[in-house]
DNA sequence: TAGAGTCACTTAATCGCTAAAGTATCGGCA
DNA sequence: TGCCGATACTTTAGCGATTAAGTGACTCTA
């Protein structure tokens, strides 16, 4: 006995397949008696429908998908983690794919996961290509942009305030008294573009004129690390006169700076204060603690997971909010902390 | 225009469904002059095949799945990547599943996985229910044990040589003048039992007794993070006399392991030295760079998807070897380098 | 007591594709 | 001329489910 079908139970039991079909799925348009027998046998036989054919009727295959650039950095395992837990409590399944930041791995993806026939997907997109958006919208599969916005794609989109981040964590390098802050940037998209933005106006609200030489920008493409961080600290420290604080646009380029710092003989954070982004793991236990601010990615993954859930349920009836945003969290360690302060623990 | 199917294709050039499937196929049956019909045609429809209605007909669907504990710690994400990278360039997609070691949970996934179809699968099993496994085999679904052994499952296995790991850590905190050396273990698992043995038998060969109250566990099940060393860690240095070296089971155990050992007033690798395994990302960041066992995760992921991709070539012939073990290397940073060494840097 | 309505099924079509079997056309060869 | 074997298709029969439509057997009502 290989795999057993609805065709087996029925044979078994004397009854159409019709009938072992409206058992299974609870259609009310069979009796309470024979329902009983086919799940009994069910059960007995170890029975599992076959997705593949009931998607092929019904047009829906109850999985979903999310595309990310990369599943090493936490930030987009921790939402993977959080959104599959979520939808599973629905019923749909989770696939991940991941694309290394490279547009045209994305395309063979997302078109490989239309092909396996998702119901919907969530993506943080590589590259600002429009062409596979354009193609789900055809396609009529909902999608919902995740962390970076594209520009000129009206879907729903969330993600954190990226500008706020930026705003916050600029504001607090000028709270312990910096007075020459500079930036380490992100990959040209949206949450990059945010974050400087946010640097740029806490800076000018706090009457701080925003220097272009301060802010420097890694020079190898791709996800942003350890090394361009180092990288990139080491231009800016060569600046003159020199920064006093650093505002990273992630967690590892900060980790990457702090390294650059130290070797340049300088002190964290009495010469230099630095802050991330991201609230990493083990943030906490570097050899020196990182400040951050954190994104909430937990909450963010479960608020992915219900807005597609939603565009999922009601198709003509208007989805969710266009823009979703999730409230970040300064969290202040010692490679910042040169004052007395308020601050938020972890 | 919804959705494009070998039917509209078929219309539009006027020939039969059954050649439009065969120039898609490259089907030798089938002229040249319509093949590029054909394939002219999809091109210009951007038709996509339903994988879903093939893998009806054909039994197959080209999909492995990958199912894990646990997706934060970036041992089992490098291995996802390295796998994935390696079935994709063979045409198979892979599909994560993660259980958050917890064997319900497991048991639910791998049936949602069959019940899709998938072809094969790898799997670091959590639990030690072999019921699944005995489901695999009657529904012929061949799968690839990963990281962790089940006793009485014949599979094949592919993972560290765990008692190796565990001899070489010890080996060297000897090597640095450690006399009274403990162990936080891992989870009652083949890893965990593994490197368990080999700590043992490097302090026997060593003319030192192991000691049992030198061997703690973490209270908690689940997996091994950075708390679990930490409450270990402090139960282990409470022992008298105290121990002057510690192997943990894992980086994220020593990382949680040196906070306690630094908590405690003591100096690393001075007083105590601690190694790990893993070599986690960061580890040469942290306050206390960590010495550990590299285990070499990129070419276990990419020799899982090997010896799974000759395991679905061929049904009948003998498949791979049974036992497949990736060779570890020592990394030596500061949390144990108490002496000159010959040292491998990273 | 006929007609309508309900219940509990069965039948048959269908989803998009593959694959085996069938058919028509043609050139080559004895 | 007639037969054979390629070649290049078309036809047909599923794969394992769902679902609309059809069919008896009852029950109830006027």
């Amino acid at each position: 006995m290989a795999i057993v079908r609805m065709k087996d139970i029925a044979r078994d039991l004397g009854v159409s397949v019709g009938a072992v079909s409206k058992a299974l799925r609870n259609d009310p348009d069979i009796g309470q008696a024979t329902k009983n027998r086919v799940l009994h046998r069910m059960k007995e036989l170890n029975y599992r429908p076959n997705l593949m054919a009931r998607a092929l009727v019904t047009g829906r295959t109850s999985i979903v998908a999310l595309v990310v650039p990369d599943l090493l950095s936490a930030f987009f395992s921790e939402i993977a983690i959080a959104m599959s837990t979520e939808l599973r409590k629905h019923g749909y399944s989770m696939l991940i794919s991941w694309t290394a930041e490279d547009p045209e791995i994305q395309h063979g993806e997302i078109d490989h996961l239309l092909s396996l026939g998702i119901d919907a997907l969530v993506i943080a997109t590589s590259g600002n290509d429009t062409i596979c958006f354009r193609r789900l919208k055809e396609r009529n599969v909902p999608f919902v942009l995740l962390d970076r916005e594209v520009p000129g794609v009206k879907a729903p989109y969330i993600g954190g305030d990226d500008e706020l981040f930026g705003n916050m964590a600029t504001r607090h390098l000028i709270d312990v008294g910096c007075k020459r802050i500079g930036h380490i940037g992100g990959p040209p998209m949206s949450p990059g573009f945010g974050r400087l933005e946010g640097y740029r106006r806490a800076l000018q609200s706090a009457g701080i004129k925003p220097v272009d030489k301060y802010i420097v920008t890694p020079f190898e493409p791709g996800p942003r690390t350890f090394h361009h961080g180092f990288e990139s600290a080491q231009r800016l420290l060569a600046v003159n006169p020199r920064v006093d604080g650093i505002f990273c646009f992630n967690d590892p380029l900060a980790v990457g700076a702090m390294e650059a710092v130290l070797a340049a003989g300088l002190r964290i954070p009495q010469d230099v204060a630095i802050i991330g982004c991201g609230n990493l793991h083990l943030g906490a236990t570097l050899r020196n603690p990182l400040s951050t601010i954190d994104q909430n990615t937990k909450e963010l993954g479960e608020k992915a997971a219900g807005i597609l859930l939603s565009t999922l349920r009601k198709d003509s009836k208007k989805g969710p909010a266009r823009v979703t945003m999730v409230q970040p969290r300064l969290v202040v360690r010692s490679s910042s902390n040169r004052s007395p302060q308020r601050s938020k623990k972890t």
